[in-house]
DNA sequence: TCCTTAACCTAACAATTGTTTGTTTTTTAA
DNA sequence: TTAAAAAACAAACAATTGTTAGGTTAAGGA
């Protein structure tokens, strides 16, 4: 075990791991987890289906696979974003902002991570929660930051907004709305009064 | 065609037809349309699996009566809750609690209704959306009755509260939040300003 | 150059799936 | 009582599924 076994891997001219986990997002994201085949994946990415199994030993751990370059991608995106801001609400919105244009138009790994539920895949159900969830962490500290009225339930906020924003991908549609206004707005309407 | 034949169909003493979407209902709410076999559903009908092809033409047609039914029973009750009130935030909010009741706790057709989304079964996913967008449409009628700020778009905070409570089927878990207070709790935080 | 092994192919298997066909039982109307 | 219609059974089919086992090719260190 000298370390360099990985890179050896990676360096492999032949290596189409990253051709199968492109092809597994984006398929998951467009048709779902249980509608897509290992053929489907394999096929797009130009291989045959057997050969999957050299990467992955089951369609579970592709899922999986794909699931963790999610969090890593949207959480590096989102945190960045946040970053750039001071004020507590303009990171919030910010975060939000990226949040929304990484799981609408720019990562078919952060589509799977939104729109396939753990119910999809029982068997690794457990796995898929606590990706998710690790990711949804970075919310808590943005909103613990917030100067906030004291009967405000913190969880529950942060379970609202995370739900309101998420339930775009369902009826989300390129033209009326851009991501980026999804994403303000509602934080806005969280955050001034509407009456 | 006398218009009898209905209610002589539905008079048959060994007619089950209720017992095969209360099977459905159930498993779907549960398990999810895909990961329910068609042999599930006649089991716990207590059936064989050819039988249910008397009642409906196809698995996806069992969906299409599942979500019909559960439009009915859920703008049936939040209708009423809502009528119960006369003020414009307090009939929301009615709403509102009687919807997230009736997804998490009392109907397990409306829990299919907000689980099991169109992509599951493309083939009939416009009619399952235009179901969908028929009961949603109640909502309109209530927020636009809101004294709302006039920056304020009424199409987003619908879409915005729809999609906050659905989400709330992903995470709830009985004993902490009631789904009555997860209601409350969501209005409010739309309705008061938070910082 | 040789030889290990990563990477992929070929060809299938076993299980599960939605569905169909023909038959039987049960109910209802005449 | 009888015959037609309703409701269910019994048994399978055809297609699809995730997966596997063994063979083949080519890369890269020695």
């Amino acid at each position: 075990m000298t370390g360099a076994t990985a890179k050896t891997k990676a360096s492999r001219a032949h290596n189409r791991l990253k051709a199968v986990l492109d092809a597994g997002a984006m398929l998951f994201a467009t048709k779902g987890y249980k509608a897509t085949t290992m053929r489907d994946i394999a096929s797009a990415a130009g291989m045959l289906p057997g050969s999957l199994y050299y990467h992955f030993a089951s369609k579970q751990d592709l899922l999986l696979a794909v699931y963790q370059q999610a969090v890593d991608e949207i959480r590096t995106r989102t945190e960045a974003a946040a970053a750039a801001e001071a004020e507590p609400w303009s990171r919030l919105e910010a975060a939000v902002v990226s949040h929304v244009e990484t799981i609408l138009d720019e990562s078919n790994y952060a589509k799977v991570m939104i729109g396939v539920v753990p119910l999809d895949a029982p068997d690794i159900a457990d796995e898929l929660t606590a990706l998710r969830d690790g990711y949804e962490r970075s919310f808590k500290t943005l909103i613990a930051a917030l100067p906030l009225d004291s009967k405000t339930d913190k969880k529950l906020l942060r379970l609202t907004l995370i739900g309101a924003i998420n339930a775009s991908q369902l009826w989300y549609r390129p033209g009326r709305y851009s991501p980026a206004r999804i994403g303000r707005e509602v934080v806005r309407m969280l955050r001034e009064p509407l009456g």
